[in-house]
DNA sequence: CTCGCTTTGTCCTCTGAGTGGAAGAAGTAG
DNA sequence: CTACTTCTTCCACTCAGAGGACAAAGCGAG
């Protein structure tokens, strides 16, 4: 089949192809009534989408009380490509022209043994998502990579948990081998992004998501946009210092977050604590399995084990703290928590908020929700559709 | 004198009116090179203003190497009133439509007396200011108070260091005693427009601005566009913990970077060590005038009083610890501190840096300055002006 | 001073986007 | 079946804006 190569001619035609993502199947006269064009513009630049092949009809709208409307939605054909990858696993997606995950596979994988070896495992993926009948080809792809990207380019910049990665041309390669343009953007960017779309973060203008995996980042979302800072760095709290003099970091400081809670920090504190004898359970669990991880402390935790729930509460205090902090600096109208460590809940959700709540000023945490976010490990995979539909949804 | 009852009339006519405002006199020439649009469209919007009055023709640009184009200008009796409401003073000041600062009073003032008292004396100096020539009256006029505003309605919120002010209709009253459109805003937020329109931020599109007087706080700037907050409340950095189990207060908490550091807590430590007789140099200037400022620190600092200089090291690294954090979260492209206390220079800027270099990520410092504003006092009236002109100056 | 060249300002025509009205098509309610 | 509503198409009209032609004004060389 013949992929999408039509992009928009216009910004209104930009708009369209975004509320019927947005909002599903839509009849025109329901367009009309958000886009403030008249009938005849709007027929217009409806008749000039539906050349494209971009949207098709579909059936007749129920009746309004008049005369019905025909429906027009998105080519039901259309596919897109969200790729997660994260510093232990992938997540690959495919989705619908609305962004509505039709399929999605995650696999083990570690992206330390560098980008060629990672993006045939992502091929491979790819693959089999199409094989299994979910795409004939994708239109496409969104990526995104657990460190620093200089967005324009698609380009990573000196993460630090992915050596190898720095500079690789991730967008060009990727386009290359998928035949379909291709954007990337920092994993915990298309997370919020996800959250806006299809999550907790719906209507709301300014927010932030934290996203507590392997590390610690946060995205920034300015406006309904991702803010990406000055060198695509924004949002890289995993370093601020949580703790004076605390644990040395591999980024060469002490006391940084990172150090202290992460899912690496915390399956290194849980091991220690087993070793110790300070809890039972978890040393049950470190003699089964070999090694502990953030999912044995929250099986831990949920079990009434104490040493879990004082790590738990402890690593919530730390993050709480930081915040804390940016919640007094950017006066967000939420806060999503999100990534691996979520599976620790609400004991972690409830030591957050207790911080925040604490040292923020009323007026910027009196009407503060913080939230985990709803959409779990798809909340990735989602933003990364979101971003390149973005992109193509917009005049070319 | 009639004052400026007209508006641009659309986006072209707002774009010309700040391209002379920012640019100075231009002829239609050099407009055209600057704003895409075709000789003859830019003729008609030109005229188009010069009838409304709000540019006039001003004589005969220099050749470009044939024949000699007439200029343009901004009307040279336009006026705009800048009003920078401090915690212990007020500046005023008259600028042309050019944002060039025309007069400037700074009187003491507590802005605990409340709004009504505090806005006969802004009145009355902006009564000084016409008597002395400078205007005729007002085209448009800014307001900058020292807490949270809601900016939409131009009403403080909450704010901490001016009870009494919650909820007065500083906009509308104003607006009704000047006879002249008014906006409203934060003092920080006015500093940062400032130093982005005329001082060191020109250029700049994403920085932070950290004014450390009676109080602290920090000016964001997305993309040009200053960031308020969901409630206002952004850049709110006082109150974040700088020190854990740190110094109590006023807020409620303890270790309050504003606790530890900024205009009062200066003096109160400076007087405590006078008293102590660690420092000759603080002890006499206690002596002399009966109370110790800021002021008086940075002038035993600058003869090279031990003390003195201690002190502001030791705020210079708290500050910097908060930065650090900030900069790691928000990776601006420009860091500018300002506000009462730069009167401590080069020893509270060496301190701050060390400190945020340490501590944040190469990526995100590599290529970051952090230097002191260049307008010293004349940035928040300057950006006072900056905000109405935007205002005045966008299709109505 | 004159001539050729360049830039600037004005005028005029042409195009294409977009509006709004009219009329027909296709429904619902009674 | 009738009256009314909503949806769709068609068409004439308006208007912003582009771009070319031409005149006006300045520069420098000879």
């Amino acid at each position: 089949m013949r992929r999408m190569t039509a992009r928009p001619g216009n910004a209104h035609q930009a708009r369209l192809l975004r509320l019927l993502r947005d909002g599903g199947p839509n009849s025109r006269a329901q367009l009309g009534d958000q886009v403030d064009l008249s009938r005849s513009k709007l027929a217009v630049e409806v008749e000039r989408l539906l050349e494209t092949g971009l949207v098709v009809a579909d059936g007749l709208a129920a009746s309004r009380g008049g005369r019905r409307s025909h429906n027009i939605r998105l080519a039901p054909a259309l596919r897109f490509l969200g790729v997660d990858i994260g510093a232990t696993s992938v997540d690959v997606a495919v989705t619908n022209a609305e962004l509505e995950v039709l399929g999605h596979i995650n696999q083990p994988m570690d992206v330390r043994e560098g980008p060629v070896a990672v993006f045939e495992q992502v091929l491979a993926m790819a693959a089999k998502l199409k094989a299994s009948g979910l795409a004939e080809g994708f239109d496409g792809a969104g990526i995104g990579v657990p460190g620093p990207v200089r967005f324009p380019e698609g380009v990573p910049v000196a993460p630090p948990i992915m050596p190898g990665w720095d500079g690789f041309p991730v967008r060009e390669a990727l386009s290359q081998d998928l035949g379909c343009p291709v954007m990337v953007d920092n994993d915990v960017n298309l997370m919020a992004m996800g959250e806006q779309h299809a999550g907790v973060a719906r209507s709301v203008g300014d927010f932030l998501c934290v996203k507590i995996g392997t590390g610690i980042g946060c995205g920034i979302v300015v406006g309904g946009e991702v803010y990406r800072g000055t060198t695509g760095s924004a949002g890289d709290i995993g370093h601020i210092q949580a703790v004076p003099d605390g644990r040395p970091c591999a980024c060469g400081n002490r006391g940084c977050l990172e150090a202290h809670f992460s899912g690496a920090a915390l399956a290194r504190d849980a091991t220690e604590a087993a070793q110790q004898g300070l809890s039972q359970e978890l040393a049950a669990r470190l003699e089964a399995a070999g090694a502990l991880s953030a999912v044995d402390v929250a099986a831990a935790a949920a079990a009434g084990d104490a040493t879990a729930l004082d790590l738990i509460r402890e690593g919530g205090n730390r993050t709480g703290q930081v915040i804390a902090g940016l919640v007094s600096f950017f006066n967000p109208g939420l806060v999503v928590i999100g990534g691996g460590v979520t599976g620790l809940g609400h004991t972690l959700l409830a030591a957050i908020r207790t911080q925040v709540y604490r040292q923020s000023l009323p007026l910027a945490t009196g009407n503060l929700p913080i939230v985990l976010g709803e959409l779990g490990p798809t909340a990735g995979v989602i933003g990364a559709a979101r971003l390149i539909s973005d992109h193509l949804f917009s005049p070319a």
